[in-house]
DNA sequence: GATGTTTTTTACCATTTGGTCAAGCCACGA
DNA sequence: TCGTGGCTTGACCAAATGGTAAAAAACATC
């Protein structure tokens, strides 16, 4: 009996298929995340990939397969530094630490930030259902965590979710906007070390105000 | 001698085509900003105007035309808000009415935002030209008052550029990613009155500090 | 080196998409 | 009421796009 697509999920990949699905998955992350899904194309990202068209659909039953993949396996990467914030530390560390590593996610990941930024821009038609039963337990839990923390006095009291959206808003806006920052500060070089300064103390301010 | 398409721009347009041209760049504003300029269709614009797609096309002279004129025309009206801060106000109250005006038009026009969202992410491939010659000498005029005020020890000193940054980014935040927001807080219909709230009360925080 | 399996390629297809063209319609002034 | 010129339409087209089928090639295993 010939192996089947199904079979081919379960069972243990061979090396050919593992090089072969990263190769298009990078390929995907950098067309996707500068075109959108619909703005993508297979050629677009077969070339990328290196492989002929149907071969890229050996491996991927079609495009839409490759975009839930590719967000489905981003997505784990992305909620780390939330999920690191440790309650037991120190509040406002622990918040600024959240917030240091966001900013480095975003200078580090600005693919993966704008891949994000497209589909949920887009009404995120595909990646809906993972929103809410993998990011929302977790916004959940820290929204109620930081509560903790203010109603105990260590923080400047105020929404936390709001709170969170704003440091998902700034470090994620100097990936995803990255052109108009350009054009804004062309001295792009420095413009990383100041903004990760600016971000920093302005949270710094805000979480410690009395 | 039969009237070509570019005596068409220039002469003063007729009722009909005042009212076409608009029907056509209202559809295309929904389009657009949904599925950005790749993933748009002339079909999808055409019948979301109410024309057949040759009828549109003896309006603009191709996709392209649409989506640049939409992007110019608005552009005037996306930055009125920060135009409007005057430097002979109080500068507290200047930069917290310039957020308010912005989280009021990132509430009202949220497709709008999101169309700009869409074109800055992929690369502002063609609003490039119009970003270096309108935003960035308002950006620097602006950054140059904010300047001023902090030496005067109006405004707690920071870096200006980035602190615009920060507005921008968290204002147009609950345009570009309402799909998220509406995930994360369901209550949607209050969301909206507690962000503003937030937002304001976070910047004055920021700004006041000593 | 024969044999079964996985991987790759070649050729192809139906649909969608941006765009054209020529003919017809219609509003409006003479 | 009759042209005339702006407006609209139906039919059409070439290229692009997502996807398929089947044969060929490469590979692994004995």
């Amino acid at each position: 009996m010939p192996q089947s697509v199904d079979a081919r999920a379960e069972k243990k990949p061979s090396r050919i298929q593992l090089r072969n699905r990263r190769k298009i998955l990078e390929a995907a992350l950098d067309v996707f995340s500068q075109h959108g899904f619909r703005g993508a194309t297979l050629d677009q990202i077969a070339e990328a990939a290196g492989l002929s068209k149907p071969n890229m659909l050996y491996y991927f039953d079609n495009k839409e397969a490759i975009h839930v993949e590719l967000l489905s396996a981003l997505m784990a990467e992305w909620l780390a530094p939330l999920e690191v914030m440790d309650p037991d530390g120190e509040p406002l560390e622990e918040l600024l630490g959240y917030i240091r590593r966001k900013m480095q996610m975003s200078r580090t990941y600005p693919r993966e930030s704008r891949l994000f930024a497209n589909e949920i821009i887009q009404g995120a038609p595909r990646i809906g259902p993972d929103l809410n039963q993998r990011l929302k337990p977790l916004f959940d839990e820290k929204c109620a965590l930081i509560r903790i923390w203010m109603q105990a006095g260590k923080l400047t009291p105020m929404d936390p979710g709001h709170l969170i959206f704003s440091i998902w808003a700034i470090t994620q806006h100097y990936a995803d906007f990255e052109a108009q920052v350009q054009v804004l500060m062309p001295d792009s070089a420095v413009a990383w070390d100041t903004a990760m300064q600016h971000v920093e103390t302005m949270f710094r301010t805000l979480l410690s105000a009395e």
